[in-house]
DNA sequence: CAACGTGTGGCACAGTGTGTCAACAACGGC
DNA sequence: GCCGTTGTTGACACACTGTGCCACACGTTG
């Protein structure tokens, strides 16, 4: 239980403290570590003990680094929502919505075209889509930041005076549909692979699907 | 590995022999014991070891009826999944896209209104929602329909004469577009308390978000 | 009857994730 | 310097999931 908090609990507080600071640097060591196990023998083949024995760890204390052996893979996505929600705050208020939502997918966008696919890109991408498991964390923390993208776009309407009533879907639907799109991106990005650039597909998805503003 | 294909491995052939209905009676009697301990006492709390005894039978025989304990409640999805696509592949070719989806959902509108409201709607709802592995599942379940929804759509616009390029994310993202209103109004519906219709929920999702025909 | 296929339970096993405890290092005040 | 506090680590035990394997019981068919 409430695995999902444990790592990066204070994003704000003790930003630059020495403890987080090796922290960090470990968590790294070790993501390093398991993800080149897991392109060269496979997700479900690499157990924690594997992994824990490559970066010199006992299995316990590794444990405290990472609460799940997904959360290795996809630990990072939290901090990569933080960002996200940040810069949907950060659109102007008089902006079409689903042209607010497609500038914040741009931190992704470059996260997928620099760092991601430079290193481990296309196979990271493919472990986590071709393992049942990995993929239904990503998608559940995809959730997850729908809900918190929803808030966001809740407040905004509010501020410029055209709230939505509590139980109307239609905020929710309209953040759904965006990130429907950037999955589907996803798919078309490595199913031709990965040869276009990742914004390119997600601008052609994002322009086949367009709410009434 | 290859969980997902053990239960109903064959819809077509076999649909009603002596073996598939009593082998469904079981899964049957298993689910709704399973779903009582699951509402009173909690999924995380329920044990495969608590369910087996409460129908009486051993652990490794309820394994092979159910691969995981997920499964148990999210399964009878994978039936809903089949008649959902096939309801997509009736529709008519002339028909807006958006359209047909809106109707293929239809299926799911009455499994929501009609069965699980009645009996277990509300609290199953809230557990797949409020348990991360049973939300990881279910969204990677929807992952898949899309999956298959969009060969569906492609097969259909190749039958029309306007078929989409291997590489264009469109037709999938339509697709999650439409799930991504489903959702939406699975939280609205029962975010309200489920007070209202889940049709007119997921009409109000999709009439938000409508993509160019 | 015998052979066969199928459903079942028991057992052992590898693996995940948690609680608990003792050892140990770092740091501050005295 | 010494000592308590605090945080990190590893070791062990534990409950639980899911799988492989084997022996047994049952009904059907030859």
């Amino acid at each position: 239980m409430n695995h999902q908090r444990m790592n990066h609990q204070r994003t704000n507080q003790a930003r630059t403290g020495l403890r987080e600071r090796t922290r960090r640097a470990i968590q790294k060591e070790i993501t390093e570590a398991a993800e080149r196990l897991f392109v060269e023998r496979g997700y479900e083949a690499t157990t924690i003990g594997h992994i824990a024995e490559a970066v010199g760890m006992s299995r316990r204390t590794l444990y405290r680094y990472f609460a799940t052996r997904e959360d290795i893979v996809l630990g990072k996505l939290d901090l990569v929502a933080d960002d996200l929600l940040a810069a949907l705050r950060s659109r102007p208020g008089d902006e079409p919505l689903w042209t607010s939502l497609r500038h914040s997918f741009d931190l992704l966008v470059a996260h997928f075209d620099d760092v991601w696919k430079v290193e481990f890109a296309e196979p990271m991408q493919r472990i986590i889509f071709g393992t049942p498991d990995l993929l239904g964390r990503y998608l559940e923390k995809l959730e997850r930041m729908q809900g918190a993208a929803e808030l966001v776009v809740r407040e905004r309407a509010e501020t410029t005076g055209t709230p939505w009533a509590d139980d109307d879907p239609t905020p929710r639907a309209v953040v759904g549909a965006a990130f429907g799109c950037l999955v589907a991106a996803q798919h078309a990005w490595f199913a031709g692979g990965a040869k276009e650039k990742f914004g390119v597909m997600i601008d052609r998805a994002m322009a086949a699907v367009v709410p009434r503003d």
